[in-house]
DNA sequence: CCGGATCCTGGATGATACTG
DNA sequence: CAGTATCATCCAGGATCCGG
């Protein structure tokens, strides 16, 4: 037996032998963004060693998880449709592990497409339902986003939106939002949000629309 | 910052750095099936040595995930709430990584733990609802069940049921019966499933209640 | 025997430099 | 840009030991 696996049979130890190393988690959360370049990954895990990459990648080639396309000269890695499925699975570290979020370090970043996932974790797709599409522009740290609600559909994109209904730059007090801690308008009137565009009650849908439950 | 974090704002890198070390997630997965003693954790990940148990233990205690319940004389160990919402991520986990399972190797062990959380990840509450109640006797490898499942409530006890409608006996077919590659009927004929009591039909009945969805 | 603690070694991880 | 190569470090794993 190869010394790594856990020598039990049972789903949970094969997808911990699979995607259960160092790293290997957080390349699969990106690439459930969208398809990315080597340089791409290595820009969004700030802290990952180039070998390790280059490692977690040919492993993830071989389960089978990740696949190499080659665009005209350039290398992008996408999901299969098997390494898709681990969605549930970074959502649900992504909700659980949020509560667990205090106050941001200096030295910790916020990615694009870390904050993409959050916002798809928190999203809530009942309440959505009820309320008139909306369309964000978020700025999180230094990730701006578009995120385009609309019914119990979520479409969240890289950059920010021209023509938002509501644009707003978030720091910590992101987190206190979507965790209920912080109601929308408490959080304009002490600047932990600031509006940049739009009328202030469209945080308050925003608010509802995104939630990580307690 | 300590060396071992990943430098990131994002539940899912917290999530990683609580329990995704090796062998912190797999004690987790047997203590969602109940409070268990040091050695009762020891026997149920047969490979883990005795001073990485004692350290995740120690860790996740630090975490907030499991507490240490003293119970007249002896130690148990137990999830906290929070900890116990981690139960989807396990299930998750299972039901992704049950898919990349192959035939069982000689050195793989089956406990009764996993084997729970297995069932509970493919259980379908909602074929269930509409099926009577029934109680089965599972041998699996060498894990004994007691599974008894009403309506949409589904609940699982080690060792064997004295009274159930059906008692079954499965070694690796079990896998291809819960993926739906193998009906009930053939696993019987083949002998792969083996019956010990009560009606044949009943196994169809397991098999529309457990199913891991491809 | 249970519930660990201690020591030691090998391999994985991490930092850095380098290359087609 | 997309990785290798090299070297240092640190953790996992195994064996052993200890206190109640």
């Amino acid at each position: 037996m190869a010394a790594r696996e856990y020598g039990q049979y049972c789903g949970v130890t094969r997808a911990l032998e699979l995607v259960g190393e160092r790293w290997a988690l957080l390349i699969v959360r990106d690439l459930l963004v969208g398809p990315r370049r080597y340089g791409e990954l290595a820009a969004g895990l700030p802290r990952i060693p180039s070998n390790i990459l280059a490692a977690r990648l040919k492993e993830l080639q071989g389960a089978g998880i990740i696949r190499r396309a080659p665009r005209s000269r350039i290398i992008i890695y996408e999901l299969t449709p098997y390494g898709r499925e681990l969605e549930p699975v970074v959502l649900a570290l992504s909700a659980w592990g949020f509560r667990a979020l205090d106050e941001p370090r200096d030295e910790q970043v916020v990615t694009p497409d870390a904050m993409t996932i959050t916002l798809r974790s928190a999203f809530q797709a009942d309440a959505a339902a009820s309320l008139p599409p909306t369309r964000y522009a978020a700025r999180i740290g230094a990730a701006e986003l578009d995120v385009r609600v609309s019914g119990r559909a979520l479409a969240i994109a890289r950059g920010a939106a021209e023509t938002a209904d509501l644009a707003f730059a978030a720091g910590p007090g992101i987190r206190r939002l979507l965790s209920g801690e912080l109601a929308a308008q408490p959080a304009i009137a002490t600047g932990e949000i600031e509006l940049l565009h739009g009328p202030a009650a469209l945080l308050d849908r925003f608010a509802l629309t995104f939630r990580v439950a307690a």
